[in-house]
DNA sequence: GTCTATATACCGATAGAC
DNA sequence: GTCTATCGGTATATAGAC
């Protein structure tokens, strides 16, 4: 196995048992038991755990890059974007009643490790943040735009949380029915 | 000092350690050293870092139960008991910025270790989902109540996640106000 | 009730053979 | 590039003196 191909799979299985059981939680010997690899081998590849949690945290951020790209191609209308944002907590929803949201469940996680990777765990969620805003601002809400934005996130972050810890897939639709209609609601001149 | 005050004050500083950095993340060095206690002594008050986290989630119970007992005093009108519930996410805004909510966070970290006692810590974020369903209820929501307290816990706890993360005040302010006014725009019979 | 000393296990990280 | 062996540190938990 190449050298790069054998880094992706660690931080494919790191991405995955980070999401699943938290980073401080998941060791070199779950990581290295996922890909199939000797503990010692591992720091051939990655010489500290923050060194895989800064490659996971690149790795999410290109896919997530990925997803604000496909949804600004397959829709031209501004607020049909914000849409599919607001549905990925329905679309997910397996994953989130399970996991919670990934970069939620990530930064509080980091915050309360008071971990100097927080930040660029953050800026995940400043991402969306920023596509979504750009989003309302195509729709005419100009100097209001970044506040909506920061409503969204509210409601997918709090959707998550409880979703995680109800595990009821009804509150989900109903939550997301709800943002919908908040959404459909909005005017700019208001 | 008696066995009894030297065990609330265990509770005590073990119940802000696990807000502040986590319940993994919280060492019995951690909690003896805030007491001022040895770490060999500490088995003589409790018999597990789980019999911790019980008692922990117990006071937590207590002192909730005791906001809630207290808001129904002090407010005769059930959506101004609400409004209280709405508004402690900016009154302990300190708190929030720095450490987020203290069941949502503990929540998120117990479901990562699928720790045993999720569902104990659980069922204080469900005191507050029940006697919001029961403010919505005397309000004359009827069937819609449930949802209705959901939708309101959704707030809070995103907005606590968020504000986590950014620490920004106006931010909390902001989305406290804008719950306020759909409390207020809300009506039973729509 | 509180202490010191210790058992046992796992953690992240390193060294060196192959 | 992968392995085994191991270091140093820390975790929960226990034993026993005082």
């Amino acid at each position: 196995m190449t050298a790069s191909a054998t880094r992706e799979q660690i931080v494919r299985a790191a991405d995955r048992l980070f999401y699943e059981r938290g980073f401080e939680h998941t060791s070199f010997a779950d990581i290295a038991g996922a890909v199939g690899l000797s503990r010692g081998n591992f720091y051939y590849h990655f010489k500290s755990k923050d060194a895989i949690l800064d490659a996971v945290i690149a790795a999410r951020r290109d896919e997530r890059r990925g997803w604000l790209a496909r949804w600004e191609n397959e829709e031209p209308d501004p607020a049909a974007r914000i849409l599919r944002f607001i549905e990925i907590v329905h679309v997910n929803r397996a994953d989130i009643q399970a996991f919670g949201c990934p970069l939620g469940t990530m930064t509080t996680e980091l915050a309360k490790l008071e971990h100097t990777m927080l930040t660029q765990a953050g800026d995940l969620l400043t991402l969306f943040r920023d596509w979504l805003t750009e989003q309302f601002r195509l729709l005419g809400y100009a100097e209001r735009s970044g506040d909506l934005a920061m409503h969204v996130l509210t409601f997918s972050q709090g959707a998550a949380v409880l979703a995680n810890l109800y595990r009821d897939e009804s509150y989900i639709r109903r939550e997301v029915d709800q943002m919908r209609a908040w959404l459909h609601a909005l005017q700019p001149t208001t």
